[in-house]
DNA sequence: AATGGGTCCAACCGCCACATG
DNA sequence: TCATGTGGCGGTTGGACCCAT
């Protein structure tokens, strides 16, 4: 048990990731996708663990991810969530698109849980803690002040932006046990979201997110010159856009974390491409607004910057062209194993952002609340 | 300016489930 | 059926950062 065998084969690389161990996963993935990931980085040309290149493309490198501050909806939404789900935190992040369940845990650990107790409500069980409890969480409490105010009184209306409007009251039936068993159940036999999904497209599917088969979105990629990877492609690895999306589907809210992200952003989405192709503005708002956005556009003038990540932020500002483009021609995985569908154009493929999924199927569970 | 304690979070560890041979 | 490899999850931790003194 314990560390798999990929790790234990060969000295390998621990610790935080640098930026060029970022830039090569990054590139890899976004080329070829994922197809086992314990040839990733022997492939990628890395010297980690395939786990340890999952973990970091999950929990830091999916270009889906939302970056900073959770809002007071997410917040409501994972104490919500939690008394149903308890520390199911991969469960949890399945409801809250673009978190991951390391993000949740970590903001529950350090912030959520600090909250209750200060309510009065036990973490654990999400009911009133008895005198006892109180007096003792108080002394917890006293000596580790909240950073932030205490914003959501109970009872909160939690009004979620489904097309049915469903709104859930967090109220003192609630926190009593107000969920029935048959909710509890729904929850628990929900599937995840597969964090991996913005690269897997289904085809015809795309209304429900990003669900193109891995094998499609690859050939896309070397279907043509025109791809965004092709021969001619050059793209940066300045730095991620911190993308602090605090009212899903809203692009207008996106947020970034200093003066300067704005500027990166705007440089990301305008592009000559995206201009040329959204006189409209409909593409650029497509790609926060879930309405269905170009991966090429997004990939090949991703000059991603990890705003949120400041301390690395110094450390992303180097510009990579792309490599010879016969080194990428044909994935790994598609070498006599994969199918190619070279007549049909990926490369313009709509996709729905995960956070439209605030919006769809994955909130139908409040329905039975 | 130095320092010591607290906080946060990225990454690792340990385990389990499942697929495959 | 068993052994092995892999993906996935939740718990834990090390170290960077923050802040009060």
């Amino acid at each position: 048990m314990g560390r798999h065998s990929c790790c234990v084969k060969q000295k390998l690389r621990k610790g935080l990731w640098s930026p060029e161990e970022d830039e090569k996963l990054f590139n890899y993935i976004t080329r070829f996708g994922v197809g086992c990931w314990s040839s990733v980085p022997k492939l990628a040309g890395l010297q980690r663990c395939g786990k340890s290149c999952r973990l970091r493309w999950i929990n830091y490198l999916r270009p889906d991810l939302k970056r900073g501050m959770f809002s007071q909806q997410e917040e409501d939404l994972i104490i919500s969530l939690h008394e149903v789900l308890g520390n199911r935190w991969a469960q949890i992040a399945a409801q809250l698109p673009g978190r991951t369940d390391n993000e949740i845990k970590n903001f529950w650990n350090s912030c959520l849980k600090k909250k209750l107790l200060k309510q009065g409500i036990d973490p654990n069980t999400h009911k009133p803690l008895t005198e006892a409890h109180v007096k003792e969480e108080k002394k917890i409490t006293d000596t580790t002040p909240m950073q932030t105010p205490l914003s959501h009184g109970l009872p909160v209306p939690l009004t979620f932006p489904s097309s049915q409007g469903s709104t859930l009251l967090i109220d003192s039936n609630y926190y009593d046990g107000g969920l029935t068993e048959a909710s509890r159940e729904i929850f628990l036999n929900k599937p995840a979201l597969d964090p991996l999904s913005y690269y897997d497209f289904p085809m015809g599917a795309a209304q429900s997110g990003f669900n193109l088969p891995m094998t499609q979105y690859q050939t896309s990629l070397k279907a043509s010159d025109q791809s965004p990877f092709g021969p001619n492609s050059s793209y940066g690895f300045l730095s991620m856009p911190s993308l602090t999306n605090s009212d899903h589907g809203n692009v207008s809210v996106t947020e970034f974390s200093d003066n300067n992200s704005a500027s990166k952003i705007s440089s990301l989405l305008m592009n000559d491409q995206v201009k040329e192709s959204s006189s409209n503005s409909s593409n650029m708002s497509n790609i926060y607004t879930g309405g269905g956005c170009h991966i090429s556009s997004m990939m090949e003038n991703a000059g991603f910057s990890w705003e949120g990540d400041n301390k690395f932020d110094p450390l992303f500002q180097f510009q990579v062209n792309a490599t010879k483009s016969e080194d990428f021609k044909t994935s790994p995985w598609e070498e006599g194993q994969l199918q190619t569908h070279s007549s049909i154009d990926y490369t313009s493929f709509p996709l729905t952002a995960l956070s439209e999924d605030l919006t769809g199927e994955n909130f139908d569970v409040f329905q039975h609340i």
